[in-house]
DNA sequence: CACAATTGCGCAATCG
DNA sequence: TCGATTGCGCAATTGT
């Protein structure tokens, strides 16, 4: 924030031009400030520009991975579903069998979580 | 775009003030155009302000469904895995009982994709 | 018609 | 020195 109260009001760099030298020197002085003023017109709008672009590109971010989380959410929802079928059929299977085991293993246990250590026989 | 050429160096809303009454009528018509540009003045602020707000909302918005995006995508990882490794064990008894069948169900179809018909079942 | 909100734009200060 | 940013005001335009 300007807490200069001087901002307000304040012209342009103005390079101490006074009556120096009557008419003339507002001519190179002038023509360079206006070029000065120029070139940062064009700086702004190029600055701008930019911004706008960014904003843009997020918004258009936001949609997608709003999509992408979607189509992840149905795919936890779906497998979730498989493996609740697959536990079921499996702990009905077991019933019948050795009392709770399957392959000689707990399938209350297996079934609950990832068995981390089985991971490294998964190398997809 | 604004594509008429007098856009550009016009003056203020200018009600056609001029020498008629000399000096007084700068008054109250100046007072007016001040309260009405201080008025705008304020609007733009708070209508940039609002603008900043919601661009910055949305950059964190798309923090967030990144972070959601890759415990999601860690989530399908697991399940899948978990599944898989599920998958191998149905096949391996089911190999050593009945040539594919198990509980009646052919496996291979079965761990293809969620059977649809039976998801009415699983009313969780 | 009045008024707030939005938008394009230029100016000047400040940053890098 | 110079382009990039940023706060700000003005005026045109749009929306209520």
């Amino acid at each position: 924030m300007i807490l200069d109260a001087s901002y307000y009001g304040v012209m342009p760099p103005v390079k101490q031009r006074g009556s120096r030298r009557g008419l003339s020197d507002a001519d190179d002085e002038d023509d360079d400030y206006r070029k000065r003023r120029d070139r940062n017109n064009e700086a702004v709008k190029k600055s701008r520009y930019k911004t706008k672009q960014r904003t843009q590109e997020t918004f258009t971010r936001v949609s997608k991975l709003k999509a992408e989380n979607q189509v992840l959410e149905e795919k936890v929802k779906t497998l979730t579903k498989e493996l609740q079928f697959l536990k079921e059929l499996f702990l009905a299977h077991a019933s019948n069998t050795q009392n709770g085991k399957f392959e000689g293993v707990d399938l209350d246990k297996l079934l609950e979580d990832v068995p981390e250590e089985k991971q490294s026989s998964n190398k997809k």
